[in-house]
RNA sequence: GCACCCAUAGCUCAGCUGGAUAGAGCGUUGCCCUCCGAAGGCAAAGGCCAGAGGUUCGAAUCCUCUUGGGUGCGCCA
């Protein structure tokens, strides 16, 4: 347990006592208390919110009753001061030896610092990716997959048993374009001359080994026959071989699925149908017939027709959505509701990770969700915006026709994977993102990848020059040396479990990278007063006691910025290279 | 036309689900360092949190409206 959540359970118990004892009524909702650093350290150590809550349901104003739980926290073990300040904070100072004691609790806890169980066990299933299978991984999966995946983890370390999964959309037209490009590409492989790839088919040569693989598997049985026969399992193989290429691709990035669901099997198995007969046996599905969009030029034809509708505007839509089209077959909606009841039956919650050019279908699906379990699960839906590719500053034109954009396999081969990893999250998910080839390898502080690498790495070598000089660790070491200032970097660590739980909570892993470039810069400064003062140095070649302290704080910070990068999936570097 | 997202220092962005005097990096200015404690260090200046109302002990944060940007809208996927 962390020591902000320690002090939290012992505020909690004395609520308790100020409920048994009449000065708080019995049924005062906490949970908007909490225990928290100030904003300025000059303020203490921890502070709570508690009176300013509470204190209206009390029947009496924050600063008295900030004196009164200031009183009884003030009785608290390591605790040397309160003081209530401003419209009611209680403020506590703790002594020293509290925070020598939670750098123990990193150091024994280690790879486990920071997991929590805020997540009560509940079941998670996050989303993500879920790029057609039409081709491999370009840059603008990237970023939906980085942030999915480091949210996956986040949520686990918080608690959660979680799914990773992946929508494979095989039922649509696109893949029956595929199989058709890939039908050019089998043909190709036999020895046809296939000229210029026909508009409308997939051009790129990524086909090219697929053909082959057709052409091996088929002979030329499947020359000249008519579509109906050869697209079945033409579409079948090729969306096989794309996923294969995507699952490839997703592991340069070191991203891993647990599932991969076809829409054509959900469609095949019934589960449409289950999703309609849920919602039709709630009066929630009618025929009826859409209003003319409002995109469309006044002059374009418009012909209104009669088709199945669900009620998603009692849920907050702004209009009706077809589940199933005029000749009876499924929109994709209709299935993405049916997949969503399939996902919603495993789990407590939802996320989705999607990117910004399907937000305007957020709400409808938030409102079959909401439809098909009755509101007993919910679903987030995090929408990812565009990453701008940039070098030394100039955008880098992309065009999709042309087949010359950046796929994920050459960003990776480029930077790799953890620079990639980490500068997906160096910036909310739903703000534009630049991404620069020349900036992000740079070796300066204005590069967080760099700096916070560095600061690990840091810490590394310091260990392996005191291993050098022969300072043991197993001696123990005397944390009672380590004074204010380096104090000051525990308490920085010792938030890195708030850290956790926060961004876990809020689906927001970008703040674990926001959080360690703080604490590498704070070690960066600590580390730079040895410049100006050799005494400050962490190693002390006529002082092995204290390098002994300052060498356990050291790897304390390296342990919680190696925990940090863990969570985002990126490798904690042992040098620079 | 409508929906969603965004608007915070000159620039790029944080701001811990409503807390105290709004914070970093770059840039600017001033000192210091300049052969591995190296890929710089310390400090200063810089803000009507787009604007106007509202909610309450308390608002950058929540609600409404306005302005200015981005994305999208279909029986497509």
């Amino acid at each position: 347990m962390s020591l902000y959540a320690r002090y939290s359970a012992l505020l909690d118990g004395i609520l308790d006592d100020l409920v048994a004892d009449g000065v708080l009524p019995p049924e005062i909702n906490r949970k908007a208390v909490a225990v928290e650093p100030p904003r300025d350290a000059a303020h203490g150590d921890l502070a709570t919110n508690a009176a300013m809550v509470l204190a209206k349901a009390a029947g009496t104003n924050p600063r008295s009753l900030a004196d009164t739980i200031g009183l009884k926290l003030g009785a608290l073990p390591d605790v040397t001061a309160v003081e209530v300040a401003g419209p009611g904070f209680i403020n506590l100072k703790l002594t020293d030896d509290a925070w020598r004691g939670e750098l123990k609790a990193i150091l024994a806890e280690g790879e486990s610092y920071g997991l929590s169980t805020i997540g009560k066990n509940e079941r998670v299933n996050v989303e993500y990716v879920s790029a057609n299978p039409t081709g491999p991984m370009h840059m603008g999966h990237c970023r939906g997959a980085v942030v999915g995946d480091a949210l996956a983890r986040l949520l686990e370390a918080a608690g959660f048993r979680v799914t990773k999964e992946y929508y494979v959309n095989d039922a649509g037209s696109q893949v029956d374009t595929l199989a058709r490009s890939a039908h050019l590409r089998y043909r190709e492989a036999l020895g046809e001359e296939i000229g210029e790839i026909p508009e409308g088919l997939y051009p790129g040569d990524y086909l090219k080994p697929v053909g082959e693989a057709l052409a091996a598997e088929y002979g030329d049985q499947w020359v000249g026959k008519p579509e109906s026969e050869w697209l079945t399992p033409f579409k079948q193989r090729t969306v096989a071989a794309m996923l294969e290429l995507i699952r490839h691709d997703l592991a340069l990035l070191g991203v891993h699925h647990d599932i991969f669901a076809s829409e054509a099997e959900l469609q095949a198995s019934g589960k449409v149908d289950e999703a309609m007969a849920n919602l039709r046996s709630k009066g929630l599905v009618y025929q009826g017939e859409l209003e003319r969009p409002k995109s469309l030029d006044p002059h374009d034809e418009w012909e209104p027709v009669e088709l199945t509708l669900f009620k998603s505007s009692q849920f907050g839509d702004d209009q009706d959505r077809p589940m199933k089209k005029s000749d009876g077959s499924w929109t994709y909606f209709g299935a993405d509701a049916a997949y969503h009841l399939q996902k919603a039956q495993g789990a407590d919650h939802l996320v989705n990770i999607w990117g910004a050019d399907h937000a305007g279908t957020v709400k409808r699906v938030q409102s079959a969700v909401k439809a098909l379990t009755d509101d007993r699960v919910d679903l987030d839906v995090k929408i990812i915006q565009m990453v701008k590719l940039l070098r030394a500053g100039e955008p880098i034109k992309m065009s999709k026709r042309a087949g010359n954009f950046v796929t994920l396999a050459d960003v990776v081969r480029e930077v790799g994977k953890d620079v990639v990893r980490f500068m997906m999250l160096t910036k909310r998910a739903d703000t534009m993102l630049d991404f620069d080839f020349a900036k992000v390898v740079e070796a300066s502080k204005d590069n967080p990848v760099f700096y916070v690498q560095y600061a690990h790495a840091r810490i590394s070598s310091l260990l392996r020059r005191a291993a050098e000089a022969g300072l043991s660790l197993q001696e123990k070491a005397d944390l009672s040396l380590l004074d204010g200032e380096e104090l000051a970097l525990v308490k920085l660590a010792a938030q890195y479990p708030r850290v956790v739980e926060g961004a876990a909570m809020a689906h927001e892993p970008h703040r674990v990278a926001f959080y360690l470039y703080d604490l590498a810069a704070a070690l960066h400064a600590l580390w730079n007063r040895g410049n100006d003062d050799p005494d400050r140095r962490f190693l002390l070649e006529n002082n092995p006691q204290l390098s002994r302290s300052r060498l356990e704080l050291a790897r304390g910070i390296g342990q919680v910025i190696r925990n940090g990068l863990g969570l985002m999936g990126v490798e904690a570097a042992e040098e620079m290279r």
